[in-house]
DNA sequence: CTGAAAGCGCTTACAG
DNA sequence: CTGAAAGCGCTTACAG
């Protein structure tokens, strides 16, 4: 069954390709009565339009690119990365564009060839750009490779609407434990070398201070042996803190056992991220739920809107909620 | 910037662009000496093949889709999806071809649409098909389309390895539960339209038997809520199983919950997939470690090999291993 | 409103 | 071993 052409429409119809071309991308230049025609008779043969002639011919890929670069073993266990991939793609799909994905670990520089070959080829007409480091130097290369991209997480402003988000968030968890009566926490955060990490731990130190809680840091890298670890020697210090905030599931329920480890069963846990790991966790965690679908959307959004040409009429994120657990204990009266 | 095209390298070198072609991709019809002198231009000129082009003449997308169907938000609880992405990805990226994904939920021809037009404008080289239900409507349709596919998990000779993988999980499983001393045991299950589902139960019911073991089955689907409930009924039936086999890590946990609830703590629990939910609960729950990944990798393999014209020269999927953690308690005495 | 023609950037028979 | 030419299936100025 050979493909189905606009040559092969134009023929039945007696009309030229042009005539056919123009009637079905709705361009001025046909009668409506000739356009009704058009489209009867490609339904009716099945037409599709090829993509790789539309393509060349307009030189766009209709497709957008994502690199995710955290370890794979990780990428499994975090469902904010499938919920993000779940609004990306909802709305590509909706504009008739098509996601391609590509996972490249940990190694530096892997996710750079695949941004020049990308580039090279013209394979994607943009890119989203996840987990924003310090001093990232993907800007620089997709600019230079002339591949437009966005910033998940960040507005174009260049203010970075992701630092907002985060005083957001910290807000909500710091005066959560406020009101629990907790005057001295402390925070185990992702790696610092991603930006939104930085921020969370501006903010947190922010919040806490201008409501007079101690509050101090730890760094560790989302996974459960490095949090546990972290948690037992903030343990052994002088004071301990009688609340801990992570910066992900993982860690808080890495957190949970450290506890459970020491005896220390009375210190409140909340976890910057919400998955069914806090949800069915011993004790529950309470947690942050971040809709990182309607985050992926707008920043699918933003892209086509780039790409288009548009001005950023993408509304504003929604804010995040905090989910209240077990973990939510009072602090211990002293 | 101009994209840099193989006129630009023919021209430069005095060449026609029919040998810079054929020199480009290794193809008799040029000497090494102008092989390599066009190979050094197309370096130095930073050229890279144009995607589009190059898939308008070979008629060839270098893409092969995914269409993942189940509901949005369980797909992110499961990181078997993830996994399996990973592996796929992997073996794709190698091979030099794309991923292209798309979700569509569970609701019915959502799919198949998606498959229509990717078949219709030449997107993609053939597809994986995930979650083969009973009565699978969609090998007939991707036949008529003339998209080449593969069933994830079911090798092209037609008997279907997934059974013989069925079986053998069932006997790790059944086995595990055999020596802790169990005698009558539950197998929850995810839906029974799925074939695998089908598979496992059926598995599960030919080794119990052989081993003089009691079994019983509840159908759930895949959630929490709907798992909790099964074993609260089998609970409140007459004579109570010692042991309970989930069919994946959500509803194992939930198990836990209900048994839990009901007071029945010396239950054994097994789950027929591996998490963090199963390790970082609480109890720690005995879990099939399947490698999703791998099978991934297979699947990824076999499609291109369908696509080359190759024969099969797959190796056989890795085994799976039993995780045995404190879920996994002797039968009590009687 | 319609048609003939060139072009997007490759690949691939076909002559030399 | 090399070159001129047609073709993949569209889009888009350009004449009529």
């Amino acid at each position: 069954m050979a493909r189905v052409t606009i040559a092969d429409i134009a023929e039945r119809l007696g009309l030229s390709k042009a005539s056919v071309s123009y009637a079905l991308n709705g361009q001025a230049g046909v009668s409506e009565q000739t356009r009704q025609k058009v489209v009867a008779m490609a339904a009716e043969l099945g037409w599709h339009p090829s993509f790789s002639a539309r393509a060349l011919s307009r030189s766009r890929a209709d497709a957008i690119g994502m690199v995710l670069r955290r370890d794979p073993a990780l990428l499994g266990t975090e469902p904010y990365y499938m919920r993000l991939l779940e609004g990306v793609e909802d709305v590509l799909s909706e504009a008739g564009q098509s996601l391609l994905l590509r996972m490249v670990g940990t190694t530096p520089g892997r996710d750079t060839a695949v941004y020049e070959r990308w580039a090279g080829e013209g394979r994607v007409d943009g890119v989203i750009v996840l987990d924003r480091a310090i001093d990232d130097p993907r800007p620089a290369l997709l600019t230079r490779l002339g591949l437009p991209f966005v910033l998940h997480g960040v507005l174009p402003s260049g203010a970075g609407e992701r630092i907002e988000d985060q005083h957001r968030d910290a807000q909500l968890i710091v005066a959560h434990l406020d009101e629990l009566g907790h005057r001295r926490i402390a925070h185990i955060t992702g790696p610092l070398g991603l930006a939104h990490e930085v921020d969370r731990r501006t903010a947190v130190r922010h919040e806490s201070t201008a409501r007079g809680i101690a509050v101090e840091f730890a760094e560790a890298d989302y996974t459960f042996d490095t949090a546990h670890a972290r948690v037992l020697e903030l343990l052994s210090s002088g004071i301990r803190p009688t609340a801990l905030v992570f910066s992900n599931d993982v860690m808080a329920v890495a957190g949970l056992r450290a506890l459970a480890d020491a005896g220390a069963h009375d210190v409140a846990v909340v976890s910057w991220d919400d998955s069914m790991l806090c949800q069915f966790s011993y004790p529950t965690v309470t947690a942050l739920e971040r809709y990182p679908d309607r985050a992926g959307r707008r920043s699918a959004a933003m892209l086509l809107e780039l790409l288009d040409g548009r001005s950023w009429s993408t509304a504003a994120p929604s804010p995040s909620t905090l989910v209240v657990r077990e973990t939510s204990t009072p602090a211990p009266r002293p």
